[in-house]
DNA sequence: TTGAAAGCGCTAACAT
DNA sequence: ATGTTAGCGCTTTCAA
């Protein structure tokens, strides 16, 4: 059977109590008295419960992580650093991919808190901001990441989305650009792009218009669907800003399909960086986020918050940075089919 | 607080074990009973804690899962299918990334297994044997994923690895590349690819020879730096057998770098058939890994195992397919540089 | 410096 | 059909 601290106890002939007190480093006692319950902790090959441990209102010292998708690339990547930084700081996480379906999302927000995670880091975006607002009042840490938090009060760690919709709209339009179509999910980050876009299409003196924006969601798939789409217009455009490195690709990919060169007939310029971005060719113009000090920061974050119980509601805002490479070309007004 | 199983009992007007019992649908009882005390679990947004019933014996309804790296396509596309089918399963799944590292795999498992995780499901290859025994002897269901389970007696879904690469190799050999070099890494499934190049190569009357090989590990970076190494050689290779997609990548971008034409100069074959696969130019002729049915056999593995207690061990094998690309073709003898 | 004992939220006999 | 109660493995006063 599993040893617990009775059998650790009896075989080093002190009392449980004392046994927990070398377990958690605390209270004093004779020297001797720890060594000989860790020689024997040791020689039993003893790990204390977490189970038991956290029903006595202890941590469970597990996070729980909600991203659309952890086989996209960004949140795989970003998975990655965030598991690293628990780890360093005594947390496993438990993912869970919600395909930002409602459904999902509730299902697993509340099995998490069945498991009592001492945190959530939520990365997938919320249709019931309701949920959310539960477990903000049940005094469970949460953190928004790559998201901002709206009005629910917690901190919330992402990209300067604004301002890198702005840089890779300046750079599209100082190569010449006029006529771009942006291809944008149902999220406020992208939302916020497409500001940023329209601040730097319009402060240049052009006009905004709606339909210069499609809707859609992450991936090759999509990007290919929203080519299409894009083809059918009357004026094709000189240039796609994609709000993901998936869809960019997708863009890119269709492209090739249709015979059109990229970047002399078409620039593409895409968001996130992953590792998609370099492995493509021609290699993708994109607007990076710092991957890992994202992920650094909001472990962090979270951390300080299970520790101090004050859900100090910041909202860091990462600068993004365009990686012109080879998508992007000068304009060379292609502009009829 | 916490809403706990007495509060649901005093609400509804019955004792803990009634609600215990409704909770997990036993034992018999009045219907109207029932449909009272669920009424009230509803009305106080009551979730039994994992944490409680956990410690009276049942499970933790949550798996490990440990792989090198989760940021890896091949292993963040098998984490989704693995993710979606525990869910379905009823478990959550905390992932590791261990990086092959000895000190992780230690640590990880011995983490998890003071979270009192229901099985575990191995990816990552681990040098010290002995801790997978121990687990085993501690009668927690585990099963190993991409790689055999040697002589430890459990489980084990993979590939067909020693066919990926007689596949793979004779599909090299058709081409009439002679002259090839392997890259692989130092897990059991990259020997058992090597072995089925040397049967398809010797078959056809070629002679092996150990400096074929070239070892590294997974990564674009490794990739290029395993080309530089080759084309140290005398004699430069017309084809490189590379044992998983990101060194497959990695050869291409540094033969890319070289002014090496693929596949015109110098044909790649690669393994795993991942995302990556597809979005890179020329797209990769690869051996594709049957990534869904993998992750979902191997949590319908773990789950029986839990349930049964039998822990029943089978090699299972998946047949690999060849997914002919744009980055092998013919041998023009391109054999010195 | 150490230990006894209550309690964390739940399950599962065993009673009633 | 329902309730009483003894644990599960640990933490934490409070006593000794």
């Amino acid at each position: 059977m599993k040893v617990t601290i009775y059998d650790v106890a009896e075989k080093a002939g002190v009392s449980i109590a004392t046994v927990s007190k070398v377990i958690n480093n605390t209270g004093n006692m004779r020297d001797t008295t720890r060594q000989k319950v860790m020689k024997v902790m040791e020689e039993l090959n003893y790990f204390p419960s977490v189970m038991a441990s956290a029903l006595t209102g202890k941590k469970t010292q597990t996070l729980g992580l909600l991203v659309p998708d952890i086989s996209n690339p960004f949140f795989s990547e970003m998975a990655r650093t965030i598991e690293d930084r628990a780890h360093e700081r005594g947390l496993s996480v438990i993912m869970c991919s919600t395909d930002e379906d409602e459904e999902k999302e509730k299902k697993y927000l509340e099995l998490l808190r069945r498991k009592q995670v001492d945190g959530f880091i939520i990365a997938s975006s919320f249709h019931e901001k309701k949920l959310l607002e539960d477990i903000k009042n049940t005094r469970i840490p949460l953190v928004m990441l790559t998201q901002d938090a709206g009005s629910l009060g917690v901190t919330s760690v992402s990209v300067d989305d604004f301002t890198g919709g702005f840089e890779a709209t300046s750079h599209l339009l100082s190569l010449g650009h006029q006529n771009i179509v942006i291809i944008a999910e149902q999220r406020l980050s992208s939302k916020m792009r497409i500001y940023g876009f329209r601040e730097a299409y319009e402060t240049n003196g052009y006009k905004y218009q709606e339909d210069m924006v499609i809707q859609t969601t992450a991936s090759i798939e999509n990007g290919k669907k929203s080519l299409e789409e894009i083809l059918k217009k009357k004026e094709r455009p000189s240039a796609i800003f994609a709000c993901n490195d998936l869809i960019a690709i997708g863009v890119i990919q269709g492209a090739r399909e249709h015979g059109i060169n990229i970047p002399v007939d078409m620039s593409v310029v895409g968001f996130d960086n992953t590792i998609l971005a370099t492995t493509t060719v021609p290699s993708l113009t994109t607007v990076a986020q710092p991957i890992n000090e994202m992920g650094k920061k909001v472990v962090d974050v979270i951390v300080s918050n299970i520790n101090n119980e004050e859900p100090n509601a910041e909202r860091i805002l990462f600068k993004p940075k365009l990686m012109v490479r080879n998508t992007s070309g000068v304009c060379n007004n292609f502009t009829k089919a």
